[in-house]
DNA sequence: AAATTTTTTAATGTATGGATTAACGTATTG
DNA sequence: CAATACGTTAATCCATACATTAAAAAATTT
């Protein structure tokens, strides 16, 4: 592991756990003497950030960490809801067997545990399992990949929104519910249920948003 | 426009017009010495070309130009399968006025000639301009910028398969149809002629890379 | 001769000095 | 006083020297 990616890992694992702000500038030398490194592998790793669109570079004003709008979030959800739905239908017709699912019914467990002792940070990590599970059990490498650069976008938003919301049951209820289509194979039945639980996510996050005036996340 | 930015137009544009040929490799030093920059610049280009996919950097030894096999030929239309109709229905929706669809009107009657003329060359530019336009004019930067990776990773393919294929009139024809629903605002009408579409030009593709043994394209 | 170790080579990874240039403050002018 | 021109500053952009290291070549051993 080179330094540029020891200096992408940390920044980008800065960026999503909130420890840069959102809509926070700093120099990139700021950045270097953070990481005690010189220029070079800084600038390797800010490149492919501002690749992944999580920041911006602005010349002679350095890195900005890229906040998102509602617009953003709208954005995010349109794609959503349109990609993750087929990849659910392709996974469930390539009839994946229980030793494949195994990690998808882990995720939906934990889901489900956590809502039982109302413990939002485990459920939260049960829900990002569980959507990037999918993603792996699909065979399309463009399409996983775009879909992990937008959930790692929507992180953040995500986490910051987690308690303000309802408990997430009928989200738990639904993943529950994807995941029989899945191990039925039934392709039809996964895209819309699928499809069904990303309409009614994004209508409350957006909603969420709204009544709350919140942008820049 | 920084040395950066003029290496990675460059090579990109090589890489596309098949200036440089898929598969082969070259160190990082052939490109700097062909481009007559230092490697700071061209490192940073190459980073950049690296995160759209078109090519690799394999340590010691350089730069590969990314080849598309038949996989990732289907990997890519599934995608543009599903995510193009929603673009189309997306425009239609949004009752775009003649001046904003002056351009797929202009691409679509561009085409129409050249299949009148035979003129190969100009059909595929002028089919490359719908649908880069159609993106354009959707609000989703997001997804515009996710479809015209996929739209140049998929370019040379589709130059290369040009004068293999049959005279593109069903093409031309159902171009002239999706136009026809999205100034009418029909958006389901576009969804569905524009899903045809692509599922028609994924087939014929596939067939054609199939039949000729073509990959590594 | 085959296998192993050592040495050499060369390509990338990293650090850094200097050139460039946009932004800012200061001075000048109308 | 407002507007403009000028000089200064500082951050990036670029070139390049040096360090590291994997691969190739050579030497040694069996």
């Amino acid at each position: 592991m080179s330094l540029a990616d020891v200096a992408y890992a940390s920044v980008k694992s800065d960026i999503l756990h909130n420890r840069l702000a959102p809509g926070s500038q700093m120099l990139e030398s700021e950045v270097e003497r953070h990481l005690l490194m010189s220029r070079t592998p800084v600038r390797e790793a800010l490149i492919r950030l501002q690749g992944d669109g999580l920041i911006e570079l602005i010349p002679r004003r350095g890195v900005r960490i890229v906040p998102l709008s509602q617009v953003d979030m709208r954005e995010i959800y349109e794609i959503l809801t349109v990609l993750e739905p087929e990849v659910a239908a392709g996974v469930a017709k390539a009839s994946p067997n229980s030793d494949q699912l195994a990690g998808l019914e882990k995720a939906t467990a934990d889901m489900e545990n956590a809502l039982a002792h109302e413990n939002l940070d485990a459920w939260a990590d049960a829900d990002d399992r569980f959507h990037r599970n999918l993603l792996d059990l699909h065979g399309n490498a463009r399409l996983i990949d775009f879909l992990n650069t937008l959930f790692d976008q929507a992180y953040r938003a995500r986490i910051f929104t987690l308690r303000m919301r309802e408990i997430p049951e009928s989200s738990t209820r639904e993943h529950r519910e994807i995941l029989g289509y899945i191990a039925s194979g039934d392709a039809q039945g996964a895209r819309s249920a699928f499809h069904a639980h990303r309409v009614r996510a994004a209508t409350e996050l957006l909603a969420l948003l709204e009544k709350t005036g919140l942008d820049r996340l």
